[in-house]
DNA sequence: TAATTTGGAGGAATCGTATGAACGAAGTAA
DNA sequence: TTACTTCGTTCATACGATTCCTCCAAATTA
């Protein structure tokens, strides 16, 4: 069913029903009802290929994500869709699968990079409007968008200069959990900090750090561990750390996973939380939820991120805006009981 | 930079660079080579959108989830998107945020198949050339997509009767556990069944009750408990079926979050894990992956129904196959010590 | 030498939609 | 009556690619 044929069914021109369909143009009552009558009866639905073509847009996003499978990145996803749907645009998603190709191949970034270039590639043929990289991987200019001059939003974790950008704030959180300790008397606290050169791993410690510093409170050397975000790094941390002769008072496990770890190292000490050690975690997993005592942790606004990529995008799009936006979203913390006061 | 401008830079029509890049029409290598340069140099990229609108196929794949957040579809997702990508295609997401909306509003199924519809509706706008549906919803006929006569994959649980679908086998699985129990000797089972009236619920309970009643053991009434799929519903009826006064020996969680629950119940009624009481989950959720002792549990094949639900709508697509193939492929139990035998 | 085949390239129609320009009929003003 | 708006509609072209058909020149055959 086209337009021709609506036409021809509704004695009008194709322009007329054209018209019609996208209110461009003052139609008469008349032949407005008889169209939509005809359109009605036969289900048309125009072909929005044929309408990108000529209208040189596609309505259609990109979204670029490092990997679908990792860091809940599913609800950035959704709150992406969500606000594309009511805006009228589609997104064509394209997973990068990086953290599996990193298990299996040498030389990551290299890789990593020509990856990103071809799929963008692929996406500019698509007449992407424009693209959502979700991720931390901090590109380096020259990439295919940027010749295409196609607008672009990094969403996640990214630090770089180029370009818009969404993400929340790691240090700012760290910085906020901390001093909740600090706040509760604690002046022994203890780090598990997350994998090495990894970015939310810097920023995070960041925050600690300057919690620290900003309270007067001298950073010791034997608090400081670091795990690779995995349960049983973290426990070894935490195993380590409470059995430090003078041991800390609490401990600031940088993900949720370590955190358990910490809970688990805890029990098999015989310590108990919050009375003898507090602990707090990080991103809110679903694997704290049934703990005892409720973790101390920190959510970060996924969905809400997605929202703030696409309005972002759009208005770019739009014209609406034209400079770079970079936006960074507070964390929420969450109730808890596993942080106790110390008598000071 | 279109096919017209690369024409005249090379000295040559539209169709002969049309052919070189499609290879569909033998050509020199001489004038090959000049308009392989020229494309190269100046980085040309076909619109697809043209091509698409010329030949009459997108190769474009509608995927309509359920909701996205849950079950793990993004390694659902993740499967489809590699076959497609594999074989040119793209997919555009689209989300029914089921669950959201299931708890807010209230009257599900109707507002539910409306949105189906709607969704339906503009993927069909789309010109998408087939749709992947993502879920359990048993949808009846006369959906749009029926009328449009688009290829269509029921993909994760769906039993209905018409179309071609891909799922994982509850019952079987369920079976399997079971008989495990049974093979190490126990006799006295309970089972904590998920929600009432889901599918999946009904499908595992069914494998469960068969492995019983094809061992000659008779199911106690009192061995029957039933939860929402959370942790705390688990651990309430674990509590209740550890303090019968003839408990059961090994108990039976049809997911692992309430299999979680029965860990705790356990641990606060002082019975040792896999000595006192075995205990079975069900999903391989990441909330399991730090549990001691580990837990026995089935891994769902996700990443491959995206796989084969892509593979049989492209074949489909492509009119290799033209009738409806219904798989249901096999989980694998993993290994675990949260199971222990009986002696006889 | 003339007739026929063949390989390579170009012309032009086509897909479904949008839209500026042109047009006709009515209404208004002079 | 004539000229000029105004409103509603149609014509014709463009968007960028594919592909059927035609055409030409060189090669082959009679």
């Amino acid at each position: 069913m086209t337009l021709k044929e609506i036409a021809s069914m509704a004695g009008v021109s194709v322009a007329t029903v054209s018209y019609v369909l996208n209110n461009s143009v003052p139609v008469s009552a008349e032949t407005r009802q008889k169209v939509e009558k005809i359109i009605k009866e036969t289900g048309y639905r125009s072909n929005i290929l044929a309408k990108s073509l000529r209208k040189n847009e596609s309505r259609l996003i990109g979204v670029l994500v490092e990997d679908i499978t990792v860091w809940h990145t599913a609800y950035i996803i959704d709150g992406i869709n969500e606000i594309a749907e009511k805006r009228g645009y589609h997104t064509i998603l394209s997973n990068l699968r990086l953290l599996s190709k990193i298990e299996s191949q040498f030389d990551h970034i290299s890789i990593f990079q020509k990856d990103i270039e071809k799929a963008e590639d692929v996406l500019a043929g698509m007449q992407v409007d424009g693209i959502i990289y979700v991720g931390m991987h901090d590109r380096k200019i020259n990439n295919v968008l940027h010749d295409i001059k196609k607008p672009v939003v990094y969403c996640y974790c990214y630090t770089g200069e180029e370009g818009s950008s969404v993400r929340y704030s790691n240090e700012k959180t760290a910085f906020q959990l901390t001093k909740k300790l600090i706040d509760l008397g604690h002046r022994k606290i203890g780090v598990i900090n997350g994998l090495e050169g990894s970015e939310p791993a810097s920023l995070r410690f960041q925050g600690f750090a300057q919690a620290l510093s900003e309270h007067g409170i001298q950073m010791k050397e034997e608090y400081v561990t670091t795990g690779n975000w995995k349960f049983q790094e973290g426990k070894e941390a935490a195993l380590k750390l409470l059995t430090l002769s003078d041991r800390p008072t609490a401990i600031v496990a940088m993900n949720d996973e370590m955190a358990v770890g910490v809970f688990d190292a805890a029990r098999e000490l015989g310590l108990e939380i919050p009375k003898d050690i507090s602990v707090t975690g990080f991103d809110n997993a679903d694997i704290i939820h049934h703990l005892s005592p409720k973790l101390v942790t920190v959510e970060r606004p996924l969905q809400e991120m997605g929202y703030r990529s696409m309005e972002i995008l759009l208005d770019n799009i739009a014209g609406i805006s034209k400079e770079d936006v970079n936006i960074t979203l507070p964390c929420r913390l969450t109730e808890g009981d596993s942080v106790g006061s110390i008598l000071i």
